[in-house]
RNA sequence: GCGGAAAUGGCGGAAUUGGUAGACGCGCACGACUCAAACUCGUGUACUUAGGUGUGAGGGUUCGAUUCCCUCUUUCCGCACCA
């Protein structure tokens, strides 16, 4: 008998795939296209951890499936390069990112390669690279060149734009734009200068530049994307982030935010990523309201969503930041009122939150109630943001929590505004049932009347209207570093922005010595300075560079058609490939990528470049694999309250770590050098040789945790098939599961099992019967239902299990038939393909197992009888029983009605179906 | 605080539409092979004294609930002074 070797057959494999190039995938008309992606990886210095396959594999067996099942299956792969780690690594190595990226893929492709995934590679993206990058910038001439028409929810083209000014001025124009555009007619417009122009159109482009209030990270020297920020600091390094008033690209994605909305309902994606992204772009309904500043000839605005509570206000607060602070202070509190913008802005964001003390300052400014004409007193507070809303809010101190404290604090009145309002003497009561008291016109109202009443009183006198307020900003685009794309733009000798034409592109990063950016925060290109002067006539180049979120909002496209040069995807490959049907990847970017890449698939339907309005028909979500530490108890070594991790090498017997191999570890890595072994650690056994002892903890896999596992390792020791298996077997794709090493066994045991089903002889021939027994053929036709089911359904696990379960069976049938040996191969070809593919071809396959087709169920060889029998209750048949069709005929021989159950059934309360089990019910049709 | 997901043996987990709870694997125990061990193979393995009890706790709907509804507890994830 041959023995199972699996690097023989992995390698036998391999080399039939890259003969008959098996994975190359075109468009043809003829078969259904299937678009399953992965979610493209940013190469890191420190390679694949066995983590990061998990995904790739779920995404492997499905498309691999779908193949089997006659889909033509795009599966590509790439590179998503652009980035900050490999930009400090240059920094700190002098090696060019360029460089060390290429190493990276280099490392991640041989690491991916070991694991036998189905990607096309002739389709490989990777952002960094001119020819793809050039497109990057192609689209974003694109979006600077578009405005959007909300009277039509379209972008459309800035010349379309520049027509109706020149025609009709902006009066009329509904378009998302900056609210402070100022009006004109066409004559003024044809009056103002070229900059000026080109000013105002900077209000309505969709890629437009603006001073604006950004993120800067002092410690990274660049600026960051509100999803780029973690509890007030940098998501990557963890430092602190602060507000900076700078000239900055932004992407007008709040264009589409109510689309943005609207999509989500398309979408099959878990409600919790769903939900995430309904809470980042924030929508709310409320109104506006204006209230007049005594004395001034200005109105304070406020948004809100309960403008029914307005006869409740009992003063205004607006943010410490508000641009009306100043104007409106009255000299008596001048001095106070800058005192407290000063402690204010000392705080950190950070602070602010976490500070809950109720605290605010009176200006000595009123404003006058629009409706009512009660005089209101105006505050400034920081729990008021200057960055939602209009930066103030009339506070309502019966609804509203907030607002209660601070009129406790402060001594203002509370009036209760609902008769359903009751104990306002302790909190606020936000509730909207019952009728309003002390509310003027809208006395003896319910919640929706009264809202409709305000706000048409509102209009009527022109001091408020209803209004939809969005949480989402518009996205930051410019990043102060080297690695990324330059902007295929320029200053001309009047300052004026423009941008390069098309076959300009692709601007191309400069060779640069330093990666660090300047002392007064300008991009390291600024330290190239024949590349920023290169376009001659006083013209310079812009120096910023784009986000890594531009290069991956469109790479799903551009590996539909890799390799055009004249288009970033034809309309020949986008109108076939159309969109991505799966697409596989970590939760992490709910609010970033995920967003970012919907807004501009949506810009590229307005144009007409792509068919679908979604990119991404069905998200999965795959789950950490954690890794198992071993770290010190609490109490054992001073100052180390969370415990200190330990290699598992450096561990006694039992788990335990004695003095000397710590004393080793202390000297080694320098985190822990300052742990003094004699007086900070409390040894267990001074008597004897002294240790402490060790817990185990799960948690996320990191070098410094010393509990990473690595891929390759796995894969030399147990075989990709295993592998790729046991990371199926550890639980559902979504769910978070640790590692645990030992438990790969069993799957290895079960590949071997299958080998041996085949009884391969000294010449490697399989010794099998003519005819399949009916045991033989129910075993493999319940595997081919589960296992299609399984794997229909994204349960791999169970897949893995339901063919444990059938070789298990199988084996006890040995010989099999020739029909069950040439199935298997089939049927477990997405879980182990190397396998799949070594027995395909011992049976005498010259084609790849994957240009077989799928096994079909058959249900005629689950059952040796009819499936259906009569039930006869008082001599009349009252249905039939149908036996559920993975339970086998005998198991259902006895069928009896508890008498509960005929009685309810005879008085016609009967549910529609009822199952039964031996001596009871099983499945009844009516 | 708000929102989302979840809680099942010693462990990872299964039960697809409300129908035999604990599949499959690990671990453990016993047996076969072996001088012996490992490997491999086989058997058993929720708890419990017969009876019974069991899917975080309590209640409800149902002939029947791990599954549906209500209340609560805990854990994980996301957002967090959003007016």
């Amino acid at each position: 008998m041959q023995e199972f070797d699996f690097s023989i057959i992995e390698e036998e494999a391999r080399k039939k795939w890259s003969e008959k190039d098996v994975y190359k995938v075109n468009i043809d008309t003829s078969k259904p296209k299937y678009y399953v992606l992965d979610m493209f990886p940013y190469p890191s210095g420190a390679g694949l951890h066995v983590g990061h396959p998990l995904g790739y594999i779920a995404s492997d067996i499905y498309s691999r499936y779908k193949r089997l099942k006659g889909f033509n299956v795009l599966h590509p792969m790439g590179f998503d390069a652009f980035g900050l780690p490999a930009e400090q690594y240059a920094i700190q190595t002098g090696q060019h990112p360029a460089k060390t990226t290429l190493d990276n893929i280099a490392t991640y492709k041989k690491q991916l390669g070991k694991i036998g995934f189905s990607y096309d590679w002739s389709r490989e993206v990777v952002t960094s690279e001119p020819a793809y990058y050039r497109w990057t910038q192609w689209i974003f001439i694109q979006l600077f060149n578009s405005w959007y028409d909300k009277s039509v929810e379209k972008a459309k083209s800035i010349s379309d734009l520049t027509a109706i000014f020149e025609q009709s001025g902006n009066v009329g124009v509904q378009a998302a734009c900056d609210e402070k555009t100022p009006q004109f007619t066409a004559e003024d417009w044809k009056a103002f200068t070229e900059k000026s122009q080109q000013e105002i159109l900077m209000h309505y482009r969709l890629a437009y530049q603006s001073y604006a209030l950004v993120n800067w990270c002092p410690e990274l020297g660049t600026v960051l994307a509100n999803d780029e920020i973690v509890n007030g600091v940098s998501e990557r390094g963890g430092y602190p982030v602060e507000r900076k008033k700078m000239s900055q690209w932004f992407l007008r994605i709040t264009a589409y935010a109510e689309r943005l909305l609207q999509g989500l309902n398309t979408l099959e994606w878990s409600d919790s990523m769903k939900e995430m992204q309904r809470n980042w772009i924030g929508k709310s309904i409320g109104a506006m309201v204006s209230f007049p500043i005594e004395n001034h000839d200005a109105d304070i605005e406020v948004f809100t969503t309960r403008v029914d509570t307005i006869f409740g206000v009992s003063f205004i607060v607006i943010a410490p930041e508000h641009e009306l602070v100043q104007k409106i202070t009255t000299s008596e509190y001048e001095e106070a009122v800058l005192k407290y913008k000063k402690t204010c802005a000392a705080k950190s964001d950070i602070e602010r939150q976490q500070e809950k003390a109720v605290s605010g300052q009176f200006t000595g400014a009123h404003v006058i109630h629009p409706i009512s004409g009660v005089k209101v007193p105006v505050f400034i507070a920081d729990y008021v943001l200057a960055g939602y809303g209009t930066g103030a809010v009339m506070a309502v101190p019966s609804g509203d929590q907030r607002d209660y404290l601070f009129a406790k604090k402060f001594d203002l009145p509370i009036i209760q505004i609902l008769d359903a309002q009751d104990e306002i003497l302790e909190e606020a009561n936000p509730t909207k049932e019952g009728r309003y008291v002390n509310s003027d016109i809208i006395n003896g109202m319910a919640y929706q009347e009264a809202i409709s009443t305000v706000t048409q009183a509102l209009e009527k006198i022109g001091k408020g209207y209803a209004k939809v307020n969005f949480r989402m900003r518009d996205a930051g685009f410019s990043r102060q570093r080297y690695w990324g794309e330059p902007f295929p733009v320029y200053y001309d000798k009047d300052g004026i922005v423009r941008v390069l034409s098309e076959s300009d592109l692709p601007v191309t990063l400069p060779a640069v010595e330093n990666f660090k950016p300047t002392s007064d925060g300008k991009s390291p290109l600024a330290n190239a300075p024949e590349w920023v002067n290169e376009l001659g006539e006083g013209q310079t180049r812009e120096t910023d560079t784009m986000p890594a979120f531009a290069g991956s909002s469109w790479y799903f496209l551009r590996y539909m058609d890799p390799k055009n040069e004249n288009e970033f995807v034809s309309q020949e490959a986008q109108e076939y490939w159309q969109d991505v049907d799966l697409y596989i990847g970590g939760t992490e970017h709910a609010v970033g990528h995920l967003l970012y890449s919907r807004f501009w698939h949506k810009f590229f339907k307005d144009n007409n470049w792509v068919s679908t309005e979604e990119p991404f028909k069905k998200l999965v979500n795959q789950g950490m694999i954690q890794g198992r530490s071993l770290l010190t108890k609490a109490d054992s070594i001073k100052g180390m309250p969370a415990g200190m991790h330990i290699p598992l090498s450096l561990t006694g017997p039992g788990d335990k770590i004695y003095k000397e191999k710590l004393i080793e570890l202390t000297k080694a890595d320098n985190r822990f050098a300052h742990i003094q072994p004699d007086t900070d650690v409390n040894w267990e056994d001074i008597d004897g040789k002294p240790f402490i002892s060790l817990q185990f903890e799960v948690e996320k896999m990191s070098k410094s945790k010393f509990n990473v596992v690595n891929p390759d390792d796995m894969i030399d020791q147990f075989g990709a098939d295993t592998f790729r298996m046991f990371e199926m077997f550890l639980g559902p794709i979504e769910a978070h599961k640790p590692w645990d090493t030992n438990g790969i066994e069993g799957v290895s045991k079960f590949v071997r099992k299958i080998w041996r089903l085949y009884g391969f002889d000294e010449a490697g021939q399989a010794t099998f019967k003519d005819e399949a027994s009916k045991d033989e053929l129910k075993v493999l036709h319940r595997a081919i239902k589960k296992v299609t089911d399984d794997i229909e359904r994204f349960s791999f696990n169970t897949a893995v299990s339901a063919m444990m379960i059938a070789v298990n069976d199988l084996g006890k049938l040995t010989p099999l038939s020739k029909t069950t040996l040439e199935t298997i191969p089939v049927l477990i070809a997405p879980l182990a393909p190397f396998i799949a593919e070594a027995l395909w071809t011992r049976m005498g396959n010259e084609e790849s197992v994957f240009d077989a087709q799928f096994p079909m169920f058959d249900s005629k060889n689950l059952v040796e009888e009819s499936i259906l029998y009569p039930i006869s209750i008082n001599g009349k048949v009252r249905a039939k029983l149908e036996i559920a069709a993975s339970l086998s005929p005998k198991e259902t021989e006895e069928v009896v009605l508890n008498d509960e159950g005929v009685q309810k059934w005879l008085d016609g309360k009967a549910p529609k179906k009822v199952i039964v089990v031996p001596g009871r019910i099983v499945n009844i049709v009516l």
